[in-house]
RNA sequence: GGGCAAAUUCCAGAGUGGCCAAAUGGGGCAGACUGUAAAUCUGCUGGCUUUCGCCUUCGGUGGUUCGAAUCCAUCUUUGCCCA
């Protein structure tokens, strides 16, 4: 049988290390799940890996997207399993590392497949959004979709306008396309967690945030300033330095902000996996641990 | 040495006799999450308690009052001004 073997853990602790001694410990390529290193040009700003990292196997997923292109977690979806199914003859286990957890539930237990919406009701929704108000908004799904308006955080802007895009484009209730139902996959998934204690991690995430400004983020972030209205930029460590450009901060308060905010992630990131019980826990340091749980896991 | 002003819950900062465990913001903590998710949104944030409620808190002490974070006296500290 195939397998999956799906590394996890919240930002800074130590992924990509471990990634690369799995990748080659199994002898397969690495398939990225970060949602922000997939953008070409975010090196430093994304922890991307570094020129000789990823030259120690191939990745994929990295990279790719220039800043303005659309992407959804459905579409990543598609793509890994399009990807799996090629790789699976030649690497029996293959490797996803990331920590967009949407992405890898996606991967994992499948998305239900809703209309990906277009440009034109797009735009409709967010200028009624900007005109009417959420609470306008909420009121109309109310009618139109009851039942998702029961379940729905109705006081979150993107998920109201969503659910309306799709009712306004198909004619069909948000609700009718969510199943929610989880897809059973062809390979065993095997997922292991990397965690440190909150201090530990709180301090390799300030000093990383100290060595992308040595390392030059800021220059990074000019080339973007452009692109600032494109979600790919709305991204911890360059909204934050279009503050300093726009001159509204300065440096040293954003560079405090670009690390709180990155902790705040990171604890976010852990909420979303204290949820998950088929998560097998490990502390980056443990590689041998890690290395025969899997080859003891591996069907 | 003299004068003035200020001291509030983790921080900033409202509150000027009861509606105050105390606005608001920040920070912190917890949570949600199916279409750009490093996004977006929510709740809690003195203690005990399931709720009711009880207890401790607004620099210290002592008063006034049925009742004080709010008024008075005094002390301490800080800032500013005059020497």
């Amino acid at each position: 049988m195939n397998n999956l073997v799906v590394l996890i853990g919240p930002t800074a602790v130590g992924k990509t290390e471990v990634s690369l001694e799995i990748a080659e410990h199994l002898g397969c390529p690495i398939i990225s799940s970060d949602s922000r290193q997939m953008y070409r040009g975010m090196e430093i700003g994304t922890a991307m890996p570094t020129k000789e990292e990823l030259a120690r196997c191939k990745h994929y997923f990295v990279g790719q997207l220039e800043p303005g292109d659309y992407y959804s977690a459905a579409r990543y979806e598609q793509e890994v399993l399009a990807l799996l199914e090629e790789q699976f003859p030649l690497h029996p286990t293959m490797l996803l590392s990331g920590g967009s957890m949407l992405y890898i539930d996606a991967v994992c237990k499948g998305i239900d497949d809703i209309p990906t919406v277009d440009d034109d009701t797009r735009e409709l929704i967010k200028k009624r959004y900007a005109e009417e108000g959420l609470e306008k908004l909420s009121e109309e799904l109310r009618i139109i979709d009851p039942e998702y308006y029961r379940e729905a955080d109705i006081k979150n802007p993107k998920r109201v306008m969503h659910a309306l895009e799709i009712c306004y484009m198909t004619g069909k209730t948000y609700t009718s396309f969510r199943t929610r139902k989880e897809k059973q996959r062809p390979f065993n998934i095997i997922k292991i967690g990397l965690q440190r204690n909150r201090e530990e991690l709180y301090e390799r995430i300030n000093r990383r945030v100290d060595i992308m400004i040595e390392q030059g983020l800021i220059n990074e972030v000019k080339k973007f300033y452009h692109l600032r209205e494109h979600n790919s930029l709305n991204t911890v460590g360059y909204k934050e330095i279009f503050k300093v450009l726009d001159g509204e901060w300065e440096l040293p308060f954003a560079i405090e902000k670009i690390k709180q905010n990155t902790r705040i992630y990171s604890r976010k990131q852990v909420t979303w996996y204290r949820r998950d019980e088929e998560i097998a826990w490990f502390h980056p340091n443990d590689k041998e641990e890690i290395l025969s749980y899997i080859d003891k896991s591996i069907l």
